[in-house]
DNA sequence: CATGGTAAGTAATGCGCATTACCCAGATCG
DNA sequence: CGATCTGGGTAATGCGCATTACTTACCATG
């Protein structure tokens, strides 16, 4: 386990390759404008996949003055599968871009946004929902080029789900609806929009607002949403989130009764236990992985300050188990 | 929203507090050795926060030769809720410590671990299983001051689970245990740890080596599971997570079959669905900020080059509910 | 043949900081 | 009284790279 051996240097590869720095910068960075003829290029890359070269992100952040780094900052708040599963995605998207994403948790133990961002030096700092502009501002002065509210479920994407999943129930002869909303405030943005949708479902259906329950992923509180839907002749929900819904399921059982008899659940998510739950859930899912990509575009797209382009459509779909 | 507002440099700083550069980096840096009269201290201290400096990461690191992030390389499997918060509160552990945790997703759609450490010139480079040798060495060529094994689960640490789990199943008269593993290979290596936690267990109590069986997180799958459990007389199970227990749980289920009675099952991390669950799950839980702290700890110390000093000892504790 | 143009490069500069080497006034000492 | 030390600083340097300004050799063209 020595560790001997310097660090390799762009000079490094310009003595070996026998050219200056200068232009193993351009041909690293296929500066355009500058002919480099291809034997040279081609002897230069040689050179530094020999000698196993990797730019160095520090110097190269200093000397162009912005860094590769996206930050994310995600509020304190019970992460589920999705929005974890979400983030890896988005890595995964920036990473092709050659953008590395670095993840802040907001709430009370971390440093202000602002301070991290100014510290990395991020490049873009997005966000899962949208920051006041008091933030924006404090982001912008420290140092970020673009600061996207973007926000994991756009308002235009919320409304589909809360569609999704009112329309499923109200196909299945439902005529009063409940909302489950998730305890933590964090989430409530999410949750509303979300909501709309649903509002939005059953005003088109012609039936009353859907009756919207507050809860926690303790039984307890799940058991007394529950007994609020039940005396409101409520006889089919729209979670929040599969956790949410799991919530449901559970305060329904403490109750005695069950889903979808009792009462029809659905979910959002489709996380990995979701299947697994009693009954198994009926949920809204939608590929992630594209999402992320589509997120990443956009963030692209504001960095070369384009226009987003065309944004793939979010494919929603229900997943039909036996909950609903 | 505009406000170009160039960034703050200590050279600013310097320039208002009047005083070189070189003092605020004194100053700021807390740099032994070097007499700095108390005035002139809170001075520049003042004047910096005024202005509203930060530090600039990327220079800090250019000219330190150190950079201030350490690289978490996590493998590319479904992260269930308890790595999530892991890492979370490692990331919260090391900013206290003016440390930048950044998570990696091995795999194969990202780039070479060593490659990502050399680009964002990582101080050092952990993970939740063992690097192997090569890695290693590649790690450290690529820059890397310390490169720890540092698993999340770590050989000491994974004993006492599977005795945690085993040992209740054995306290409420179970004689013939079967262990749950999960089907992905990337958790292979801590399940292992684990399993021999509940082998020991079972030797101490003169009982027969469990019955480990694999599943995945599908419902047929941990039927069969459940049903190569029963051919052998198996009336406890331990399973490696919550997940894992909960897909146990459905493939009972699916048998026509319960816990605890036909089987008693323990998951491990007591994520917020386990409550939830269909008869609740038992199952093994701690501290997760407090293991997240320690492991902080285990390398501040090793970036200092000392010994890591006394490591909290970690305190499991068994969640009992409904299913064991 | 002078002029300009282009292809193929290179030297020099500076990003913001940490660090090293130095500097100077006054106190202490031999 | 000159030499030495020391407290309180500063100037200069360089980290590794991107970028700008410049150079040189080699054409083509009027």
């Amino acid at each position: 386990m020595t560790r001997p051996a310097k660090r390799i240097t762009s000079t490094d590869v310009a003595r070996v390759a026998g050219v200056s720095q200068t232009t193993v910068s351009f041909v690293l960075n296929d500066k355009p404008g500058h002919s480099i003829p291809e034997a040279t290029r081609l002897r230069v890359l040689e050179v530094a996949r020999q000698l196993d070269y990797r730019p160095h992100a520090s110097a190269r952040a200093l000397a162009a003055g912005r860094s590769d780094i996206v930050l994310l900052s995600l509020p304190d708040l019970p992460m589920g599968g999705a929005i974890t599963r979400f983030v890896e995605e988005m890595a995964a998207a920036l990473a092709d871009h050659g953008l590395t994403l670095v993840t802040h948790l907001a709430g009370a133990r971390g440093r202000p946004l602002a301070d991290v961002c100014a510290t990395v030096n991020a490049l873009a700092v997005i966000g899962l929902t949208s920051f006041d502009d008091d933030t924006a501002q404090a982001l912008y002065r420290a140092g970020a080029d673009v600061v996207l509210p973007t926000r994991f479920s756009h308002s235009a994407a919320g409304l589909p789900v809360g569609r999704l999943q009112a329309g499923h129930l109200i196909a299945r002869g439902h005529r009063r609806i409940g909302y489950a909303l998730p305890a933590h405030p964090g989430l409530r943005e999410m949750a509303a929009d979300r909501l709309e949708g649903v509002v939005a479902a059953c005003a088109d259906a012609g039936l009353e607002p859907p009756v919207a329950v507050g809860t926690s992923l303790e039984v307890d509180a799940a058991a007394a949403a529950v007994a609020q839907w039940a005396g409101n002749s409520v006889t089919g929900v729209c979670a929040f989130n599969d956790e949410t819904a799991l919530a449901v399921l559970a305060g329904l059982r403490e109750q005695g009764l069950s889903a979808p008899g009792d009462l029809a659940v659905v979910g959002v998510d489709d996380i990995p236990v979701a299947r697994l739950a009693a009954p198994p859930l009926t949920t809204v899912s939608f590929d992630l992985r594209h999402a992320a990509r589509g997120r990443a575009e956009v963030i692209m797209a504001a960095l070369a300050g384009r226009e987003p382009g065309l944004v793939h459509r979010e494919e929603w779909r229900l997943i039909r188990r036996a909950s609903a």
